[in-house]
DNA sequence: CATGAATGAGATTTCATTCAT
DNA sequence: CATGAATGAAATCTCATTCAT
């Protein structure tokens, strides 16, 4: 579907200011989606509401996604690919293993401050836990992602974290997105109960618990 | 069971057929409602399979509830009642604080097999986020219990936990149950990247760092 | 199904007091009903709120009458007749022709002060204009209330009256109960845009215009 | 029609079909809801039926009124308007005095036979009463209309009203307008009591008496 | 006679989705 | 591409009525 360059350049002028702004609503309603998804949920959030953030109406939305799911999928796939090369490029920046390790735990901590994602995240989630049939299509989407970012390459680029089997880099992987996620819902439901500094240094302290080297040798149990 | 000398005892403990049916009848509608709601979630659950699991019609519901929102809170206040309650209860068996700890630790780990209890304080905590008018609601029949269980006196059943400010005590709780709950939905979501063993090996870890009482000297920052 | 008095004495005490309370119960019934037909209308009126109002529950309700109809027509019944009673006993208490006439108006003029009668009359009538089929029940009742009292004695009663045709002595009646429910409906919808007492005086005017004896000779269109 | 020149109007009186289509099915439902508030009163009218009158769904209504309430204002704000206007352009044509005061007469009294609109202003009127909180709102609206129409013109294209107080003369026509109402409602109820024939004629007898230039000085009381 | 739990029909309202324009 | 009218399914909630107690 893409239309290369060449091509392009036939009409230039006004196909690119169509695709243009064809992109741009379609990216508007990404945006609000993400915005109203997240603050209200999948199943409270209005398809007239997403819309309406953009200054469009539902038709506009109906001539980028085919359904509320569809348009579910679209920012999942968007948002965990963003996240993923956000966090790919990082680790390119960093030459030694240490600093690697280092930029990771503050990529990590630093997520605790993203309340949007992190509730989206719930969504997606809690979404693919009841939706068993939709459920494959998410994780195909997902895997597809990490193997086009080749994303095991990241813990490869730390050496400490391949002193163990794979499937306990995954369990860690995991335990520090649910430890992320949690706090941050905890921070939301009762802002008095545990500070956004309280979840962070709590954050910090399960990184290092759970990734720090010596813990790995020491403890087998995952 | 009787009380009374044949008068039926009004003021006594005793019920009468319509009020023991009355009560029979909500608490089947509570069981279903904490299987549903963690089931589908606030929004998605329906009255009509809430009510026709126990095998009633919706009109019996309202004769019990005023809104679903009302059997929400309803729900809310029975189950975290009820593991207070049992925590409680737990705690009291034990002669020594380290007995205590170690029968804490277990109560904490424990949870982790009941997905319905965690999905539901998912739900109720999402909804509090969502519904900033209600929260106060939930918050004050969650203080009320708690009060009522004089539970600030469990922490105190353990002196070492006591060395901390209130807050740092607090905060642990949150991050606990925050990990718990992160925990449980990892799972759910795909039991493939985090199995029940060991999510429950994740939590334990997690209880030991943050409970152990070593640890809270060293470490100021929570 | 009346008991005789003889009967009665048998077990006077007891059955007394225990007719006596059925007896004041219905009553109880239809003085709410009449109090929240008038306020809320025939539709809009909750059993509920009728047997709350008397202290009991919608079970009692439905010992006295077997349906919302049926008290609708029970309470036409007892409040036209009590008016028709009235309005007789007031007509026997002048012995000349011309008192009755004064009498008569007074009786009438002063029905504007009781809006809540006023509008149980409105309700009736919409009623029955909306179920045809319950029309002729309504109708039914209405003439067999009159009969019972013999009220076409009351115009008798004021020879003046009698001058003209029954259908125009009908006509006239009709006419001031006409005036009268929509005077008292427009001073309820708007008391400022005429007063209680400009509505009386109307009224008056409208007697006198409809029921001075002049009038009968010079107008014959009705 | 066409009023731009092939450019399509979006400034000037044309209208696209969508809007074409809009005001159509709107105007539909209001001519449906005219008749079924009429004939069924405001409780008992089912959006179902008034919407199914067009041939719609219970859809398409929403698209075009927030609640039955809503629909209910729309529609007495046209009814109400609709009947003013017409006055209006009565009186305007007619250039005396004289002329006018008889073209009133005719107007009312030839509104007896609009039962429809009799049973809305009824229903209007009992609703206003019964939602006192909606009430405002209605008197509002009737306001803004009788200002649009500069009302007050009317009465005084007939000087002989003029020579009575501002006050009086709203008495003398809310008075008719419940005299109307009324005996509509009585002919309703029971044709055999008052026909339409002699309806009309007590409404003739009625106007003259309250608006017949003798009376005012003769009666000081209204 | 009276209670009140339960029914069940129906009412209003919401909203994802379709389709003519 | 975008509008917005309309659909239609479903959801919550109400209430007259029934019936076991």
């Amino acid at each position: 579907m893409r239309v290369g360059i060449g091509v392009r350049g036939a009409k230039t002028g006004e196909q690119t200011k169509h695709q243009q702004r064809t992109e741009a609503t379609r990216s508007a309603l990404l945006d609000a989606a993400k915005r109203i998804f997240a603050r209200d949920g999948f199943e409270a959030a209005r398809i007239e509401d997403i819309a309406g953030a953009t200054g469009h109406t539902r038709g506009a939305f109906y001539a980028h996604f085919n359904s509320k799911v569809d348009l579910f999928f679209a920012l999942f796939e968007q948002e965990t690919g963003e996240r993923l090369r956000g966090l790919r490029s990082i680790m390119e920046q960093y030459p030694s293993s240490d600093g690697r390790l280092r930029a990771l735990r503050k990529f990590y901590v630093g997520r605790a401050s993203d309340r949007q994602w992190a509730m989206l995240a719930l969504e997606f989630k809690l979404f693919a836990w009841r939706h068993p049939k939709l459920r494959a299509r998410l994780a195909r989407t997902h895997r597809r992602i990490r193997e086009a970012l080749k994303l095991e390459t990241i813990s490869q680029l730390i050496p400490e974290l391949m002193k163990v089997g794979r499937q306990s880099r995954e369990v860690r992987r995991v335990a520090l997105e649910a430890v992320l996620n949690g706090l941050v819902l905890e921070h939301a439901y009762d802002p008095e109960a545990i500070s956004q500094t309280q979840a962070i240094a709590v954050l910090g302290r399960m990184f290092d618990v759970l990734m720090a080297a010596k813990q790995h040798a020491a403890n087998g149990s995952f």
